[in-house]
DNA sequence: AGATTAGCGGAGGGCGCCTCCGCTTCGCAA
DNA sequence: TTGCGAAGCGGAGGCGCCCTCCGCTAATCT
């Protein structure tokens, strides 16, 4: 379907043979788990020993511990995808606030891992291209529709609100009132 | 002066005696350098090593990693009640932005030793009181001027900022904007 | 000066990282 | 089906870091 997401897949790729593939799906499997659980610091042996595995083959998948973070990445990139496709039923003016409060819930339950993401790489850079991508045109309908100040691009909103997404807070409720802060930041002024 | 920032001492001690208290103080000299070099997961055996004192010095004066995050961390926020210390000269409307810009500078580039931070700790929360006593009377005064809406309070301010603070930008220009949009997300509505 | 005791520091056990290479098993072709 | 070459496996082992423990050193007190 989305040809977005479809380029994410180049970078570390999945073997062929059957034993191999296998193996590749348990270590993913795993990672997400073990990360969940203990951080983007976690031990790589643990899961290895949690994949089944031995710890040589998590390091032929994943010669690198970012790699291996990354994999698990994408998963959550693609959900974000799904996200901005399914606002389009929304108003303009309503689809980039529901998109963006999606974003900061999504984001905020995964801030461990994303710490620990290599922003130099070739993967996190694809990700960011395609999660502007889907978000862009969410953004372009609010300008269009004048809900939205026309001097930001995407680039900017994402960050602003991975900013607020990103930041200890004490309840639901302050969290609300940030993303209501930042969302007002964008609203045209005068 | 300030009677904010001599609350911050009280957890980690400095030693009397005169060749402990010269051991803690390279230990914290150190620590700054090397985690400002190798961000807060750095070797604390080579920050010993630095220090020119046994491993098991430095394990005394700071049982955990965190208290000598905490150690190097408490100097930068005295810098930030400083900033706004300094900014009653300015007009009231002035006076809110022009610490926050500066808190976004810090910040910015201490990136590193605060996601290494233990949010939960005695020493954190001390901080996080003693910027807010700080931060607060230059809110209240940009509130009282009109500049700033009323529904907001200081550790809302604090927390929007902080997270475009710790967010990845382009350049400078970038950055720049995210903090003018937070900015005019706390003026008042209508 | 001698006694007291706070403080020193590094050896050592444990763990995680990562490489290397002999062994296994897959999948192809006959 | 069988045989073979290559792809893939996995764990031993070397290294660095974490942290504790305790015999030794030297600062301070009297």
């Amino acid at each position: 379907m989305s040809t977005l997401v479809d380029q994410l897949a180049t970078v570390v790729q999945r073997p062929k043979r059957a034993d191999a593939a296998r193996n590749f799906d348990a270590l993913v499997e795993a990672a997400r788990a073990v990360f969940a659980a203990d951080g983007a610091g976690a031990s790589l042996e643990e899961i290895a020993r949690r994949a089944g595995v031995g710890i040589g083959t998590l390091y032929r998948n994943f010669p690198t511990r970012d790699d291996l973070i990354e994999a698990v990445y994408v998963g959550e990139v693609e959900a974000l995808v799904v996200a901005a496709a399914a606002t389009e039923k929304l108003p303009a003016e309503k689809a980039l606030g529901a998109w963006l409060r999606r974003f900061v819930e999504y984001i905020g339950t995964k801030h461990a891992l994303i710490e620990g993401l290599n922003r130099e790489s070739t993967v996190f850079a694809q990700c960011r291209a395609v999660m502007y991508g889907s978000g862009e045109p969410v953004l372009a309908r609010a300008q269009a529709a004048g809900a939205v100040r026309d001097d930001v691009n995407i680039s900017d909103v994402v960050r602003l609100v991975s900013g607020v997404a990103a930041v200890a807070v004490d309840d639901d409720a302050q969290r609300q009132r940030l993303i209501g802060l930042a969302l007002d930041g964008l609203r045209p002024v005068g």
